[in-house]
DNA sequence: TCAAGTACGCACTTTCCGGTGAGTAGGGGG
DNA sequence: CCCCCTACTCACCGGAAAGTGCGTACTTGA
């Protein structure tokens, strides 16, 4: 984590940055998951990755982790804080330039 | 480099994803940049990243390399091109969202 | 009895991102 | 003679990011 930033762009890195959080973001941006609707929506991600940087981005303020379950029938939710709705410019602009950059260079996605 | 997607959010972040590809955009966005001036704009880069950064987004089409020097005065210039352009609504969503982060966590930014 | 679901934990391993320090060839200046 | 500038290269290294494989407790269903 850098002590010092010398632009706003790498205060929005720090926070958002790295292959999965933003992935995770985008995914809460369309509303609330469980945990296992995200793993499936990100099939190459670990478990171990998906619940580390869940927790972040929890302490980060931007995810609300709901545990509506009990030992019996476990059942928790995520989704986006206000700080994280905050992001949905971010998201939705990263989302429409992926999908034209996947068109101009003829990339596949397979949802 | 992951061999298939399942969103738009991984396109993006595969292209444009770590510590300092999108800060040299966004210094890039806002005019061509000598090779020194972007490296006193990011002190805490190393030269071998910043260089090998470059590279990368020189060969995803992002950025262009102007050698207009000569041995005895070299004097090489980046910009973005079209493809590169095409970022600006992210890296301005990502700038914008930083500076709030920044004012909402009292994070400073040292020029 | 086994497999699958739920939502994780844990120890270990691998990859690669990013840094360090020294170097290059030409120049200028104190 | 030494320091600075330009725009890099190179070998080596550390650690964070990410993955792997097995485990937990309770349930349901074949």
């Amino acid at each position: 984590m850098p002590r010092r930033y010398h632009c706003a762009v790498e205060v929005a890195v720090d926070v958002i940055g790295g292959r999965w959080r933003p992935v995770i973001l985008a995914h809460l941006k369309e509303g609330v998951h469980r945990y296992g609707e995200l793993r499936r929506r990100m099939p190459d991600v670990s478990e171990k990755m998906l619940v580390q940087r869940l927790r972040e981005l929890e302490a980060e303020g931007l995810v609300a982790r709901h545990d509506l379950g009990t030992p019996k029938a476990p059942h928790v939710e995520y989704h986006l804080t206000a700080e994280g709705h905050s992001l949905v410019p971010v998201l939705a602009a990263l989302h429409a330039w992926g999908l034209a950059r996947a068109a101009r260079t003829g990339t596949p996605i397979e949802p």
